[in-house]
DNA sequence: GGCATGCTACCAAATTTTTAGTAGACAGTC
DNA sequence: GACTGTCTACTAAAAATTTGGTAGCATGCC
């Protein structure tokens, strides 16, 4: 089965794994990025480290679905998120709500500060966050 | 290794899977139950149900795992979740807080409010909660 | 040319998750 | 006492995730 040609269906990607989001998270801080780069920024401060194939192998596959694309440099594959962390991000906290709370923001909000400090900083930016989403 | 009185060592279990997580879940509405009334529950509205013996196999998976504690009534099992739903619901929502927003709970709210319609009344009740923390 | 080096492709595998069938035990029924 | 229905245990296995080794290709250096 192939059917990839283009960059067309980025709607309906799958949702990265565990291993996956560590390393698109690499991709969106330093994004074109080879495995080289890739692989030492992920085992940059962590205890057990993976390999470089195990780095390549995550690469090939996250782009056999879609979830990052390369293009050849010189010898060199360099790759990319195919999608924005924004919208990654929105899609997993979206998934956790409607999996976890049924869709109810308020208790996801709630389990999420609830049982440990936040700072005031932070709780007021997440005032300010809602009094302006409330503002229409 | 004493445990603490009135809790199980429900520290350090690991998180449900994504089944796993739909079968506590039904515990957490009908606490006691059989694998017959989880199996209802889960199959009740959805489009592809799942065998009796799914359900069973994953009850007893999560009780080898300490997930779900049992009980032999008569000559069936009554099952219940060993690990309270604000605890786990908790306990999710900080591990998407950290693998994905890196501990920023503002990103978090921002993105799971973000893109979608909420309600005012909802709103309401989060900027009310944010406020509450807001006063200690 | 020959060798070291760095790269990707291909292959193999352990582990976890998800799914369900088969078998055996037990109670009630006719 | 045999039949039926309901239960759990055991077994199996497909699929997805995670991990890394080996091979083979290109490039630059001596």
């Amino acid at each position: 089965m192939k059917k990839k040609p283009g960059s067309s269906n980025a709607g309906n990607l799958p949702r990265p794994t565990g291993r996956e989001l560590e390393i698109v998270q690499v991709l969106w801080e330093r994004e074109p990025a080879t495995v080289r780069q890739v692989f030492e920024s992920l085992n940059a401060g962590r205890k057990e480290s993976l390999a470089y194939t195990t780095v390549l192998r995550f690469l090939q596959i996250m782009t056999e679905k879609g979830l990052v694309t390369r293009e050849v440099t010189d010898r060199t594959h360099v790759y990319r998120a195919s999608v924005p962390a924004e919208r990654t991000k929105r899609q997993l906290a979206h998934d956790l709500l409607e999996r976890v709370f049924k869709g109810s923001a308020r208790e996801l909000v709630q389990h999420a500060l609830g049982g440990r400090e936040v700072s005031p900083e932070e709780l007021a930016e997440i005032r300010k966050l809602v009094e302006k989403l409330e503002d229409r």
